[in-house]
DNA sequence: TAGTTTGTTCATTTTTTTCTGGACAGTTTG
DNA sequence: CAAACTGTCCAGAAAAAAATGAACAAACTA
C-alpha cells in the first residue's frame, strides 16, 4: 500500500471539481508536442503523454498521466509503448512503489534515429524495389514512350538516392 | 466538340469490362506516390493523381484521371488544387480542347519549398511563440521546480534552433 | 440567349484512425 | 491460496479524415 502521490499541489487556481487541473506550463507544453507528434503522424495521446512528462519535475506512473490527461488506461498503455519504443520516455524505479514510473527521455537525436530507422528508411527501401521494377517494366513499353519514361525514372532515383544520403547528415546534425 | 483521346490503348491484359485499366507501370508508380504522399501527410487520392500524372507520356485533362483513376469529380478537383498550391503539377495548353490539362511537375526543389514553407515551418513559429510563453511561466513558478523546468526548456530551445537552422540547408541541398 | 461544357464547393456518406473500457495474465501481498 | 494491484490487449464505440456527388458558377457555343 503506497502513500497517496500528491502533484496536483501548487494550482493556485481554485478548482472546485474533483478533476485534477493542469498548469498552463503543462497546457502549453502538451499543446506544444501534440502538434509536433501530429506533424510526424502519431496520434495526439502521444503527444500529450510526452507533454505533461516533458515538463514533469519528478517520474509519474501511467495512472497519474491517465487522470490528468483525463485518458483511458488503453491509450495510455498503448501510448507510452510507442513512446517508449521511440525511446523517447524509459521507466525508472521508484522505491516503495510497484508502478512504473516514467520520465521523458531528453536526447532528441536517439528520438529521430528510432523514428527515421522505423518510419522513413523502410518508405525508402520499398521505394528502390518499386523503381528497380519499373525500369524493369519501361523497357518492354513500345519506343515511343520509353524515352520519356526513362527519363522520368532516371529523376526518379535521382531524387530518391537525394533522399537516402540526406538520412545520415541529418542524423549527425541531430547528434549535438 | 473534340475528339475523343484515347490513351488506354497499348494494353495486353484483355480487359473484359469496359473500366479503364491502369498498366503495371502506373500501377507502380501510383503505389510508391501513394506513399510518399502519405508519408507528408497527405491524403491517398492526392498520390494516384500524382503518380499517375508522373508517368503519363501527354498532359492529362481530369475528365481521363477520374476515370481512369475511378475518382470521383470532387477529390480531382481537391486533389489537383492542392498539388497545384504546391508546384507539384501544373496546367499546359492543348489545342482544340478547352479543357486544362495536367502534367507532373519534375523539379523537386519547388516542391519541397513549399511544402516547407507551408507546413513545417508555421509549426516552428508557433513552437517558438509557446516556449517564449513557458520561459515566462517558469519565472513564476515554485523556486524547487524553477531549475528543472528551465534546464528542459533550455533544451527545448536548443532543439527548436536546431530544426529552425537545419532548413535552410535541406533547401539548398534538393536544390541539385 | 438557351444550352453545353468544365471545374469548384460543400453537405453528406464512407472509410480510416483513434480512443475506450473490460477481460485477462502476471505479480505481489496478506 | 485468495484477494488486490498493475499493465496489456483487443473488440466495439467515437471521432477524424477523406471521398462522393449534386448544386452551382463561369466560360464557351451555336
Amino acid at each position: 500500500m503506497r502513500a497517496q502521490t500528491e502533484l496536483d499541489s501548487h494550482e493556485h487556481s481554485p478548482n472546485s471539481g474533483a478533476r485534477p487541473v493542469l498548469s498552463e506550463l503543462e497546457v502549453e507544453a502538451i499543446d506544444l508536442f501534440i502538434g509536433l507528434i501530429k506533424l510526424l503522424g502519431m496520434p495526439k495521446s502521444v503527444g500529450e503523454l510526452y507533454g505533461l512528462l516533458f515538463v514533469s519535475p519528478v517520474p509519474l506512473p501511467m495512472e497519474t498521466l491517465m487522470d490528468r490527461l483525463q485518458m483511458s488506461k488503453g491509450s495510455a498503455s498503448q501510448g507510452l509503448k510507442l513512446l517508449r519504443s521511440f525511446g523517447a520516455v524509459k521507466t525508472v524505479y521508484v522505491a516503495g512503489d510497484r508502478r512504473d514510473h516514467y520520465v521523458a527521455e531528453f536526447d532528441l537525436s536517439r528520438f529521430a534515429s528510432n523514428f527515421i530507422k522505423g518510419e522513413v528508411q523502410p518508405h525508402l527501401d520499398s521505394g528502390l524495389e518499386r523503381i528497380q521494377r519499373m525500369e524493369q517494366l519501361v523497357k518492354d513499353s513500345p519506343a515511343a514512350e520509353r524515352d520519356t519514361a526513362e527519363n522520368r525514372l532516371a529523376r526518379l532515383r535521382h531524387w530518391h538516392e537525394k533522399g537516402q544520403s540526406m538520412l545520415p547528415w541529418i542524423l549527425k546534425f541531430l547528434v549535438s
